[in-house]
DNA sequence: TAAAAATAGCGTCAAATGTCCGCATTTTAC
DNA sequence: GTAAAATGCGGACATTTGACGCTATTTTTA
C-alpha cells in the first residue's frame, strides 16, 4: 500500500530516501470497506489522509438530513477537513468510503513534525492548499454563474474518470441541483 | 495611511520594530478613486494588497458581460488574486473600488522577502490563507443547499457593517440570486 | 444647478426547478 | 440464492426564479 504513495510522492517532492523512510515511518495504513466512516460531524478530525486506492467522499448534512457532497477524492488525492485538523474543533463534515478502499493516514503531530524536518514537503503541502484554494474559487464561481447544464458539462469534463464511479445522485448533490434535473438534462443530451 | 496597517498587523502578530520598519520600507501607498480598477481580467496581479480606508471588490464575468462578485475587502481585509500572483498568470478577476480607497500594495517579490526574514508574518499569512480556505468551503455548503433566504440572512449576519454599503444588486451577484429574487424576499421580510 | 446615471422596486409572463409519487432494473447483503 | 436496498427514470403538479419592461427616487457628475 505504501508503494502507491511512495510512486504518487516521489514525483511531486525531490526527496532522500530518509526523508521517505521518516514519512513512512509515522504512516498509518489502513483499509476501509465501502460505506464505513473515517470521520463523523462532531468528531474532531485526527488525521491527513492520502488515498492509495478506492474513492472517498467528503459531505456535510442540513437539519433536514439532506447531504452535500463537498469533495471526491481517489486514489492519489488526499482528503481530510483542515479547519477541525488545525484548530482542534469538531467537524462539521463527514469523510466515508464509496469504495473499498486503501489509504495512509497521518496525524497533525507527526505530519507537523514531518514539514519541519523536510522544507520540501512543507512547501509541497503549501502548493497543494492553494491549489485547493483555487479549485474552490473555480467551484463558486461556477455554483454563482453557470447553469445545471453547465456544471454538469465541467464536472465530466474535470472528472472524467470518476464520474463514472459516482452515482448520479452524489453527482448532483455535488453540484447543488436535484437528481431529478441532472436526469433531465442527461435525457436532453441523448437527444442531440 | 500606513498607521491604520500597523494598529493591525500589531494586533495580530508580535513583530519587532525593525520588523515592521522593513515591511513598512517596501509598501506602496496608493488612494484609488471609486470605480477605479486595481486589477484587470487578463492581467497579471502583481500586488498583494491591504485596505486601510474603504472597499474593495473582487469579480469576474462571463462571456455575455454578466459581472458575478467573488469578494468584497473593506479595511483591514486583504485583497489578490493568489493564483494570478503567485503564478503569474493571467487574471479571471477585476478588482475594484466600492468607495474612494486607501490601500497598500507588496509585490510576490517582496513579500516574499519578507516572509523569508519574519517568520512570525510567514505564519501569520499562513493562518490568513487557511481561514480563506475555510470560508471558500461554507460558502460552497451553502451556495449548494440554502435557499437565496438562508444565504441573504446568512450574509447580513455575517457582514453586517459592509452590508449596508454594498448596493442590492452587487448582493445579489454575490449570493447568486437576481436581484428581482432578493427584492421579493426583502419584501416578504418586510411583511413580518 | 441641471442632466445623466445608478439604484431599487413592481407587474406580468414564461421557463426552470423541485417535490412527491411510482416503477423497473441493478446491486448488495445475509 | 433470495430478499432488501440502491439507483435512475419519468409523470404530474406546484413553486420558485428569472427576464423584460417600466417607473420613482437618489446619487453622481459635469
Amino acid at each position: 500500500m505504501i508503494a502507491e504513495f511512495k510512486r504518487y510522492i516521489k514525483e511531486k517532492v525531490k526527496l532522500s530516501e530518509e526523508d521517505l523512510e521518516l514519512i513512512r515511518s509515522v504512516a498509518v495504513e489502513k483499509i476501509v470497506r465501502r460505506k464505513q466512516l473515517l470521520l463523523q460531524q462532531g468528531e474532531v478530525c485526527r488525521y491527513k489522509i492520502f488515498i492509495c486506492k478506492g474513492l472517498l467522499r467528503t459531505y456535510r448534512t442540513r437539519e433536514d438530513g439532506s447531504e452535500h457532497v463537498m469533495m471526491f477524492s481517489p486514489e492519489t488525492w488526499w482528503a481530510t477537513d483542515p479547519e477541525s485538523l488545525n484548530n482542534q474543533t469538531p467537524s462539521f463534515y463527514y469523510i466515508d468510503a464509496l469504495e473499498d478502499s486503501e489509504v495512509l493516514l497521518w496525524t497533525k503531530k507527526d505530519f507537523a513534525m514531518l514539514c519541519a524536518k523536510i522544507p520540501a514537503l512543507k512547501s509541497y503541502s503549501e502548493k497543494l492548499i492553494s491549489t485547493n484554494l483555487n479549485i474552490g474559487r473555480q467551484r463558486i464561481f461556477s455554483a454563482l454563474s453557470a447553469t445545471p447544464e453547465e456544471k454538469y458539462d465541467e464536472f465530466v469534463a474535470s472528472y472524467p474518470n470518476i464520474f463514472a464511479r459516482i452515482p448520479l445522485h452524489m453527482v448532483a448533490s455535488y453540484l447543488g441541483v436535484s437528481l431529478k434535473t441532472l436526469s433531465r438534462i442527461r435525457q436532453a443530451q441523448l437527444k442531440r
